[in-house]
DNA sequence: GAGTTCGGTGAACAACTGTTCACGAGGATA
DNA sequence: TATCCTCGTGAACAGTTGTTCACCGAACTC
């Protein structure tokens, strides 16, 4: 399982704080690290986090069941790294993709397409997600939690740009972003169902998000702030 | 935990078609179904059903592990019972609130009360289908996304009758259902979250829940149908 | 009152679990 | 070169699991 070739060890002079070229331990040790996560999630397909093994895990990775504890202290320390693993990427993705537009409805046509594209690269992570918000394993679901959160908190202040809504009081800027990302989670939800269910429906969901949201867009001209 | 009196069979004549009375031997066995049904609910309040032993609940239910297998076939059925359970008392409660209003405002107060009085006497079977919407327990998750269906059909069906809706057509009608059970979802969610861990600041909770719901309305006066 | 059905029991089965431990191959270090 | 440290191994531990079975008393039927 390992000794493929050993090149030279980087014995270069170790001046200037460079980060140090990664040692053949290390890449070794996250190589498995990762067989641990994919095992995980390809598991988590149908199974919740709570009911999962570490044996199973570890069986998956094809690895033997005191490896885990090399990397993780308990299965819960496995799902953090999941969850965060899901949502940096997104959160990035989302900001940049806000960050190209200016009009409303560019913004959202901008934002569905982005969200369909991480859920379709991403599924078994979604799935997880959407299984686990409401986790028996707290660590798990807080973390999920403060995530989204997390990005209600961004999409306020990119809403705050734009003409309709500038003037709002902070605390209805944050009910609209809440609405927008409960809707968002809700069709990243059903777009993971689709896509394992009835592909060809695709299209359908995704339009139906996108008029969602346009309704939640209309609802800010009719909308006078407490 | 038997035989705690005998009263005299009910030898009355059986005629008339009227459902026969009851016997001692279908009460007793409807009362440690009871105490299996309560047992799980007990323990799912930190566990998903996904990883709910028969014997965890054959224990909390204070019974025998084989004794299990008089009431159900597998974990699954049990699980469905309880589906069932939360979800047809909540659809007759809201039908009923709604069919005592006209105005569109107290429409809304009156199903964010009778919903939060139903989570509030309901909690274990809440936090269950909070859970579980997206179980790995297929037929589990399949009947949550039916009741959840059910639901907005009736609350679509409902919301024709209201003078600012009443001429759209039925697809922007469904799409306006589903946002509104969409957020009452969530909001039940909130609660049971804020119930246990801040009470005191359910009644934010409630005035935001009425707050979304009321955005929700207002985006109707100004939603052009398609 | 005799016979049948039903719902609960406790024992038994093999299978699997999380976790610990001493061990060793081999990269890292000097 | 010799030493240390890291990461994976396989064996072992006691504990729990789902499911089946023969059994039995009490409720029911006639």
């Amino acid at each position: 399982m390992t000794s493929t070739r050993r090149p030279t060890p980087p014995r270069a002079g170790r001046r200037d704080g460079a980060a140090r070229p990664p040692s053949v331990r290390a890449v070794d040790k996250g190589r498995t690290r990762r067989a641990l996560l994919d095992g995980a999630l390809a598991l988590l397909e149908d199974r919740s986090l709570d009911n999962l093994g570490i044996r199973e895990v570890t069986r998956a990775a094809g690895v033997a069941p005191a490896a885990f504890y090399r990397h993780f202290d308990r299965i819960d320390d496995l799902g953090l790294v999941l969850v965060d693993e899901a949502f940096t990427t997104l959160r990035q993705l989302m900001r940049d993709a806000r960050d190209d537009v200016t009009a409303a409805d560019d913004m959202i046509e901008q934002s569905v397409a982005v969200l369909v594209r991480h859920v379709r690269d991403n599924q078994a992570h979604y799935r997880f997600i959407a299984r686990e918000q409401y986790s028996a394993v707290v660590p798990v679901r807080l973390a999920i939690r403060h995530e989204i959160r997390l990005f209600a908190t961004e999409l306020a202040a990119d809403l705050a740009r734009l003409p309709v809504v500038d003037r709002w009081p902070t605390a209805d800027l944050v009910m609209l972003a809440d609405l927008i990302v409960g809707l968002m989670v809700d069709s990243a939800k059903r777009l993971i169902d689709v896509m394992e269910e009835a592909p060809d429906r695709e299209p359908t969901v995704v339009a139906d998000t996108e008029r969602r949201l346009r309704y939640l867009a209309f609802g800010a001209t009719a909308w006078r702030p407490s």
